[in-house]
Order: C-alpha cells, then sequence, then structure tokens
DNA sequence: CTTGACTCCGTACCACTGTACGGACGCCAT
DNA sequence: ATGGCGTCCGTACAGTGGTACGGAGTCAAG
C-alpha cells in the first residue's frame, strides 16, 4: 500500500486541508477511524476520499454541508424504509433539476453575451441580465451600479485576474 | 403605478429582507437609488428586483457574492473591451457547463438510488457514493458515520420533512 | 536515540453572508 | 397635529464553514 493514508495524505488525496477533514467529522459528514491499537495515528479508508470529493464538489453546486449530510445519509438498504428514502431522493432530484434549467438559463445568457460581442449590428450593450430576458440588447438598464470602477468592497486583496 | 417601490417593498417583491438589499448596496451588487430632492425615502427601479433575484439563484448554484458580482460586471458595450468580456464569459461558461455535469452525475446517481429501492434483486444496500460510481450496490462500504442514527450535531432545532 | 515531520486534541480566531437593534426622521391617515 | 408605520443609518450580533495555534505525543530516518 503506497504511502497509508494517515490523516495528511488524506488531505492531500482529497485536495483538502487537515484541519477541514477534523472539522467534518466534528460535523459528522465523515467519520474518525478508530486509532490502532488504542493510541497512535488513525488510518483513513479510500472511500473517505472520495466521499471528502464528493462533499466539495456538492459544495461548489450550492448545497450546504446540511443538505449533503442528508444527499449522504440517502441509501436504500434493507434496514430503512425504503418508501420514505425514495421520496427524499426524488425531492433531492427535482432540486437537482432545478439547479440545472437554472445553469441552462444562465449558461445561456452566456453564449448570447459572447455572441453579442463582436458588435456591428444595432447592439448596445448587452449585460447578463439583459441576455437572461431573450428579448436581450434593447433598453439599457442605465448602467446600475456601474460594473467595472467599483472594485472595492468586494476585492479586498485580489490580484488574480 | 403600483405600491411604488420604497425598500420595503422593494425586499418584498425580491423575496428578501430590507437588510439584506442595504447589505448588497454595502457591497455594491445592487446600486443606492438617489433619494428623491435631497431627504425622503430612496425608491427602486423595478431592475433592481430582477437584480436581486439573480442574485439569489446564482448563490443557490455554488456561486460566491463575488463571483456573482463578476458575472454582473460582465457587459458588451462599445465602452468596454469585447476581448476581455468574452474571455471572461468564456471562462465562466465553462464552469457553467462544468457544474451542470456534475449535477447530471448526482441526479443519475439519485435516480440510480430510487430504481434500487423497491429492492427484489440482489440489491444489498446502495448509497448515493456507490451509485456515483455506475458499478453500483456492489461492495458495502461498511456504513461509514452509520448515516441514520447520527441525527445530532446537524439538527439543531430542525422538524420539518 | 535524537531529530524533524507529522498527529492529536482543544480552543481560538477568521471571512462570508446576512440579521437584529436603536434612535432620528419621513409619510400618511385620521 | 398626532399616532403609527416605514425608512435611514450605523453598529452589533449570528450562523456557516472553515483555518490557525499550541502543547503533547508518535513515527521513521539517520
Amino acid at each position: 500500500m503506497r504511502a497509508s493514508l494517515t490523516i495528511g495524505n488524506a488531505a492531500r488525496e482529497a485536495g483538502v486541508g487537515v484541519e477541514t477533514i477534523r472539522f467534518y467529522e466534528r460535523q459528522h459528514l465523515v467519520r474518525q477511524p478508530p486509532k490502532p491499537a488504542g493510541l497512535g495515528m488513525r488510518h483513513y479508508p479510500a472511500e473517505t476520499i472520495e466521499r471528502i470529493r464528493f462533499i466539495k464538489e456538492a459544495q461548489e453546486l450550492g448545497f450546504s454541508l446540511r443538505e449533503i449530510h442528508e444527499l449522504l445519509a440517502l441509501r436504500a438498504d434493507p434496514d430503512t424504509d425504503c418508501a420514505e428514502v425514495q421520496k427524499q431522493a426524488t425531492t433531492k432530484l427535482a432540486e437537482v433539476q432545478r439547479k440545472i434549467q437554472r445553469l441552462h438559463d444562465i449558461g445561456a445568457a452566456l453564449e448570447r453575451l459572447i455572441a453579442a460581442c463582436p458588435g456591428q449590428g444595432g447592439l448596445q450593450g448587452c449585460s447578463i441580465m439583459d441576455a437572461l430576458t431573450p428579448p436581450c440588447c434593447g433598453g439599457r438598464s442605465e448602467k446600475e451600479v456601474s460594473a467595472d470602477t467599483n472594485r472595492t468592497a468586494l476585492n479586498k486583496e485580489r490580484k488574480d485576474q
């Protein structure tokens, strides 16, 4: 076995910090493996890495840790009430599908925005808000917020792109 | 005009609290309208409502306020550098598409889970983690976290469903 | 068997995203 | 013109999701 999964290795594999794993353990999102022979260092099973990766992915999709816990708790096995599991899974599925739909809309708006850009026609300004309501690029919304020179409050210490 | 959009009405329309609007103003996510004639109550344009709704939607899709600010700042107009806008929009679009893909995967896993449930075959336990890696329901992952009786840390004060 | 890196555990602190509070003032109906 | 509700603004507090720190223990290499 390569480099046994102590917490540090597990964290590296999963792409999180050691402290994040401990935090998830406190939240009961991942199980803390027992210490071998009473005292020493814990070793993490590979499933835990997958689990942590799933948690991070789900977070990026807008699920809270509580919701992720609910997702992870869903399991169809003989010990649990199938009807209940199905009900909850169906609810989650609907939610997932709503999210996909919204992302599709935003994606379409971005595509319109990208297409509008080479600007030769009578295009006069097209924000994502305009692009979201397909009769795009008609009336200016008199700039709101000015959209460019307001790099202040949301820009403490970022230099990247 | 129906019930002019003072901050309270705007908040109600947008489905957020008054304080949330003020918070977004401080973050420069929405523009604070000027007070009419120097002093008095501000009135919000309808676009602001749309903008706030967009912010809330985007948040549920896993975008931070900073990212949402970037999305909202994207606009194709003669005053800004098209190439730059296109580049950023393209980046955002790729991100949106990645999210859609992941949601598809989770959706498929939920469908598998729902399908596995009526359980007549040799199914012996199928969590979402199992369902995510299609050779589903083979080896038990020895329960992790026990998945049911751990309604403690993540369950301060919820009784709903 | 020492040294350096890592683990363990508890506690403190942090950024983000709101939410609540309180006093002064504006607006409208009676 | 007065009462009640809403607005305005500043500041304080809260929940979520980590992140950092410190002291003691553990492991592996030299």
